[in-house]
DNA sequence: AACAGTGTATTATGCTACTAGTACACTAGA
DNA sequence: TCTAGTGTACTAGTAGCATAATACACTGTT
């Protein structure tokens, strides 16, 4: 088990999320190999065809590769990489900004919010 | 039509993501009829039973109330909209903290990456 | 050559959510 | 009473997702 997926999402995205995230954080590095389809899916508790489906999104997206008889491996093009970090990072901003503003508040209120946020919340971080 | 949806979300739930919106930017002000739902179907281009299902959940919400016969109108409770624009401003928060966390973006990073894309758009509104 | 481990492809099945169409129930007003 | 406008309920169709089972293709090792 893996942790549990959210229903509302597929699986597949959810999947390739976490390795995104996981490649982003530097927990798995350039010329890593991924577990084996078969052996993810029992990790994830998922069908291999479920990840095989993840794994084919992420060498679309060329974040990894897969070589035939070897395995699935992290991209060894750092520039893909870094760009990957930056894309996700504008994406979320941008998301963020364009929900807030669709709710009416000002670009003050975004910062402001977010700085009380982070105070408030700031020793309560390791929660379940 | 009302602008297309995305296909990514179910429409229910996205048109209420817009009355949510309206309401919370005072264009629809506590009392106001909303369309009938066969009007909203038409001008949203959707199905009567999909608004439908958006004014139930809006309902179960306690943001609207349908009357049988005469229609569905914003909740006269004030308290409850208030309460609305903050939980969603929480809301909206909230995820985008989690996700620059999962990502490993530092407190600081968040703030000068939303100071940032905001100065880098700020002239670039009003488009498409 | 044989084998184990890997990615890839195909087909079928069940499930769930969303959407659509249609009919019913209620209210207000003429 | 009738009618138009409204919310509501029911049934069915559709599409996407996840799963399952199976077969194939390639690689490296023995």
């Amino acid at each position: 088990m893996g942790g549990a997926f959210n229903t509302s999402t597929p699986i597949y995205i959810q999947l390739g999320d976490r390795i995104n995230h996981q490649i982003i954080r530097g927990e798995l590095l350039p010329g890593d190999k991924l577990p084996s389809v078969r052996e993810m899916a029992v990790q994830a508790g998922v069908n291999p065809n479920t990840v095989q489906r993840t794994y084919r999104e992420l060498e679309r997206m060329e974040i990894v590769e897969s070589r035939r008889g070897q395995g699935t491996f992290v991209t060894e093009n750092e520039d893909i990489l870094v760009k990957l970090r930056e894309q996700l990072k504008e994406m979320h901003i941008s998301h963020f900004v364009g929900d807030m503003k669709m709710m009416g508040y000002t670009e003050n209120e975004m910062i402001n919010g977010l700085r009380h946020y982070l105070d408030v919340n700031r020793e309560e971080d390791g929660l379940s």
